[in-house]
DNA sequence: CGCCAGGCCTGGACGC
DNA sequence: TGCGTCCAGGCCTGGC
């Protein structure tokens, strides 16, 4: 699941391959794969045009080039880009390729077909004008952080994964925030206190720097073009139900918030009295494994690993290796 | 075979 | 009224 770290690991391994690059031809295997723009529209739009620089906005790539338009790329759950010489193995994952004018192409591969690629030229309507500030910039400091807290009320959990509060933080690195910052996440904004406002800035910006030195988290598909990440090893509590907290020995329970899977420690995570109520409900549903059931889902958890390692490998090795 | 994973979008309900 | 918030459903496929 690409979020800000593994979005910034791509964009870092791509800069060097293809700035300077000019695009000669775009290639669409997956219409739903652009947005709001036609296959052929989308060709005559980047044929010819140099890329510029390499970034990124949140969770998504921008691709900037010449004459002031630029590309996006959203990875959402299984997209990947890789840089390969033209006439490569046939890939049926292979969503759209950009070839570029020295021989090689950018293909865009993504078994679930969620990701979405777009073209703007500089007339266009901002497509980040929504997306909320990047939490590892200078311009997010504590302050602005508590203004915008300030102004919400809903819960910690779908507050982190709105993209229009804080930009790249999706569902592992809100649970490990949370848990950083020992906040619950079904606590409620209005019910922070100073200390614990800062905790949470603190923890976000931890959090996510050091998953971008780690390369970011491979979970199921996410690779970049030069590699796995390995952040996945240093994660506290996402996808580690029933393992115990890494402060404290409780086990880490798994509750859904929003229609997503939520991992804390009811221990060292706790709910305020004013934000039991309304949690009541969801807590009731909560689950660990019992003793017994542990060795069986960490069995579970360590073949649906290896069976995703393995299609990264595949996926590494038909871009070319 | 049926269900699950999940980022993000849309549409609709609810409540201050 | 209007906005913030929340939820269900849709998009998809591989793995269990």
């Amino acid at each position: 699941m690409p979020e800000l770290p593994e979005v910034e690991t791509v964009a870092r391994d791509l800069r060097p391959l293809i700035t300077g690059a000019t695009i000669v031809d775009a290639t669409t295997l997956w219409g739903r794969t652009l947005r709001g723009i036609t296959p052929d529209a989308f060709a005559d739009g980047v044929a010819g045009r140099k890329i510029d620089a390499v970034g990124r906005r949140g969770k998504q790539l921008v691709i900037e080039l010449s004459d002031g338009a630029f590309l996006t790329v959203h990875l959402k759950m299984t997209g990947q880009l890789f840089v390969v010489r033209q006439g490569g193995r046939e890939d049926p994952y292979v969503r759209l390729v950009l070839a570029l004018e020295d021989g090689r192409e950018i293909r865009f591969r993504d078994i679930r077909k969620f990701g979405k690629i777009g073209l703007y030229g500089m007339h266009d309507a901002d497509p980040f004008a929504a997306v909320g500030p990047e939490p590892l910039s200078e311009a997010f400091t504590v302050r602005a952080f508590r203004r915008r807290l300030r102004a919400r009320k809903g819960r910690l959990k779908p507050l982190l994964l709105d993209q229009t509060f804080v930009a790249g933080v999706g569902n592992i690195y809100a649970d490990e925030a949370l848990w950083a910052a020992r906040l619950h996440p079904l606590r409620t904004a209005r019910t922070l206190r100073p200390a614990d406002e800062r905790r949470l800035w603190v923890a976000i910006r931890r959090v996510l720097a050091e998953a971008v030195i780690r390369r970011g988290s491979s979970i199921d598909d996410y690779t970049a073009p030069e590699g796995d990440g390995e952040m996945q090893e240093h994660l506290a509590v996402y996808q580690r139900t029933g393992e115990p907290c890494l402060r404290d020995r409780h086990p880490i329970r798994r509750i859904v918030v929003g229609g997503r899977a939520t991992h804390f420690c009811s221990w060292c995570q706790r709910l305020p009295a004013a934000d039991r109520a309304g949690a009541r409900a969801i807590l009731r549903t909560v689950s660990y494994p019992g003793r017994r059931a542990v060795p069986d889902r960490t069995r579970r958890a360590a073949a649906t690993r290896q069976a995703a390692a393995t299609r990264r490998a595949a996926a590494r090795a038909s871009a070319g290796g």
